[in-house]
DNA sequence: TAGCAGTGGAACGGACCATTCCGGTCTGCT
DNA sequence: AGCAGACCGGAATGGTCCGTTCCACTGCTA
């Protein structure tokens, strides 16, 4: 509790303050829980924060729309990191940094695995294709570096982001640290080799991970 | 109306012929259900088999009955195709027909994913460890025939096994398709290749992905 | 034809959860 | 100083979902 010391100035103080803490502290929390069970319970959140229950539904309408809030950040987390790597001068080292941020934060969770539990909103929409039209960059210009596989397609991304995210132990460091290894192992596969054969069956298709968009029922 | 013609003989008609039938149907519409979301409610599972309730529970004590049965029907399924596998004279092809085979049957989402709901048996527990010496021994083979990368481990196997049963569309013909081509591509990763560096992070151990046999409670 | 294995499905009781509501506390303003 | 109200903790509410039990019924089987 600190006192009324400093008042107007600094960055809030007294009740203010809190308020605007909590702000952060809830979203954090929130990720963290939602990240681990997406269907955990809202008190979940708020014990984690360590706050009560009026104090996320001061600020979210309801369940739904902290999971859209969370869902949209990861989105722009993404589109983010994307244009970040972009930005980098060497083709094939964009690619995989952006894999590995993407992948770390664990962004394809708080995106993908959320998706279905609210009504996005239209600029959701927008971002999302955004995304896609970023993801698409990075993927060509992978392609252009020449390490790229030839028989791997844009979609192969999703199966990759979805395969890092699968991976999962009770310590989130350790986690991390897993996934990276498979990030290694998947890129590896997907690098150009001598021998390897042709992959098999029809790739992926654009749209054919979109379904988990669906509002579930 | 089939009288007492055909008695001990025949595949049985009448009353306890459905009864038998129903035994299959029904195991096969668990599977079926729980495949598709473990924490699927009982009464999923009757009506995909087209039965009643009662029919389920004249069979089980009770779903953790019913789950430990599947789940150990898979275990048993995973030691048989690692067993058979291993007759086989090809080192490499051993190894990759063995996890083709597994992660067709989906034997991984019968088993790990199925794991803490509910307590195994130690007959269970004995398999399970089969099944491990077993999946070394094609691992080691695979490591003989010189095409594993060197810095592979064995439990890198379920990482593997784990991203494969990731990928889920909603048709689940398209979804082996789409699984055997991670599997390839893990394949190639696993592989060795000229220039790759070494794997990042500590190797995953051997009982790391054992939390999930821990009943949740 | 009596009896019962086998069954469908309603009913029960408990667990879980989103959301609302009711004091209470502290603050910033007058 | 004093008060209106922002903010908050957490109990109470109402509803949904689900495992399991129960009961009436059916048609073999002996």
């Amino acid at each position: 509790m600190p006192s009324s010391a400093e008042k107007s100035t600094a960055p809030l103080a007294g009740r203010r303050a809190q308020a605007a803490r909590n702000d952060g502290v809830i979203l954090d929390a929130a990720r963290a829980v939602f990240l681990d069970d997406p269907k955990a319970p809202i008190a979940a959140v708020a014990d984690r924060a360590g706050v009560g229950i009026s104090a996320l539904y001061r600020r979210y309408a309801g369940k739904e729309d902290l999971l859209r809030q969370l869902c949209h950040d990861g989105l722009r987390r993404y589109v983010a990191e994307a244009e970040d790597a972009l930005a980098g001068p060497d083709d094939w080292t964009a690619f995989t940094t952006f894999l590995a941020r993407v992948v770390d934060a664990d962004v394809h969770s708080l995106t993908v695995h959320l998706a279905g539990t609210f009504t996005p909103t239209e600029e959701m929409g927008r971002d999302a294709r955004r995304a896609a039209e970023l993801a698409e960059a990075l993927f060509e210009r992978a392609r252009a570096s020449g390490r790229l596989r030839s028989d791997a397609v844009v979609p192969d991304l999703g199966l990759l982001l979805e395969s890092c995210a699968a991976v999962r132990v009770p310590d989130p460091e350790r986690t991390r640290e897993l996934r990276r290894r498979q990030l290694a192992v998947l890129l590896a596969g997907l690098s150009t080799v001598p021998d390897a054969g042709p992959l098999p069956g029809p790739p992926p298709a654009a749209g054919e991970f979109d379904w988990r968009w669906r509002r579930r029922e």
